[in-house]
DNA sequence: GGTGGGTCAAATCTCGATAAAAATACCGGG
DNA sequence: CCCGGTATTTTTATCGAGATTTGACCCACC
């Protein structure tokens, strides 16, 4: 009964939703490669459980974008290039744009909580260097979006962020990206939305979004990721 | 063995992807009711096959925002409410206004032919009252929009679609809704975009949308759908 | 030497059964 | 008469094996 899984502490839910969220994390963080095949019996092994939690899980992230499926052909990660690097960019631009403006509409003092609490915890974990820095990153910028009151709207912005992010992913992360000052860049976002000023918010969003966005574009373009 | 390729032939497909299409329908179309239970067992039996594929459809359509899940509860169909119909119609208008502008944009004469073909089937479909209206429907809606280089934004309107038409399935076919000269707006629409004049198609698919919009909204606010 | 068909291994997809969990019915006590 | 806890029943989630399909290899044949 006691099963003790290697992996980390991932105990909690079904076998179906820890298999979705390892091996999500193994896609968006650049573990299972853009394009491989992804066999069930060999997922199955690594992983620790049945085939049927396996298939489940990459049924789910089909619907997420992150895996292509073939029928009778079995499962492979979606593959990566330029145009579908810049369409993501390009939706993440006008969505983000949407929600962020509807929920600095939709101010309230206990959502202006969670953004600062949000950005301080990725702040900290930025500065210290620690593992779950993407995952607080990502924490803080759909809080940013947490008050638009349009959950489908949400959902889409998150999926994107997972899609861009792996691009991020691929790239590595000691590329010169982050010399840029991020830090400061999420400060006057910060800022901006505590003044609940819409325009200058979703200016500096997008641009702090285009900024690394034109970077990965350039290693895409020179077929570096490829 | 040589295989009947017919579009009205259930049985191409893996047995997966049968069920996900069937269940689809069914719930886009009302037969299984908002927030009603799906039972995997009972599913299995009235389409034919094992729970292994059901339970991978019904995994997939949670994706589609179509089925909820409650972990180690089983499924259910999404629910529906007027705030959830006013998201849809607001991202919609969004979205297939982005959608739109850059298919007129990108026009050639190919997509200028699928379009017309498309528009023409619908017609037919209408006049004569057959029953795949609904799926000519929703076809040329998308053609509308298909010459748009983004396939991620094309899922999510056509995903959006689905979300929408369910609502109207539900409010019944023999409403006054139609009385409306539906064929006419169509035809609008279909002249503007062929002129590629993208403010006019646009503010008449717009248009289009939130006067169905209005009247659908109208019969959730008086719980008629409840 | 290149092409086409047939055979074989590997992987997918599906099924039925088992184990775990939740919902329901039951019963004794307050 | 109502409530809380237990037993039963229903339903879900998972597993392991069998059936089908695919893709590759090899050999015969043109």
């Amino acid at each position: 009964m006691d099963t003790f899984n290697q992996s980390s502490d991932f105990e909690e839910g079904s076998a179906t939703h820890r298999v979705y969220r390892a091996l999500r994390s193994m896609i968006v963080r650049g573990v299972l490669k853009p394009g491989e095949k992804l066999k069930i019996e060999g997922l199955s092994k690594r992983l620790g459980t049945g085939a049927s939690p396996v298939r489940e899980a990459l049924s789910l992230l089909t619907s997420d974008s992150l895996v292509e499926r073939i029928d009778q052909r079995g499962f492979r990660t979606a593959g990566i290039s330029a145009t579908n690097f810049a369409e993501i960019l390009k939706l993440r631009c006008v969505l983000e744009d949407l929600a962020l403006r509807e929920s600095i509409a939709n101010a309230t003092q206990d959502w202006e909580e969670r953004v600062v609490l949000a950005h301080h915890r990725m702040q900290r974990a930025q500065n210290r260097k620690t593992e779950d820095f993407e995952d607080l990153h990502k924490a803080f910028h759909m809080s940013l979006l947490s008050n638009a009151q349009s959950p489908i709207l949400l959902q889409i912005c998150s999926r994107l962020y997972d899609l861009n992010i792996r691009y991020r992913y691929l790239a590595g992360h000691d590329i010169s990206y982050q010399q840029r000052d991020v830090a400061k860049e999420h400060a006057d976002i910060l800022a901006a939305v505590l003044a609940l000023d819409a325009d200058t918010a979703s200016t500096r969003l997008l641009e702090h979004y285009k900024t690394t966005g034109a970077f990965l574009s350039g290693l895409l373009g020179d077929g570096a990721l490829a």
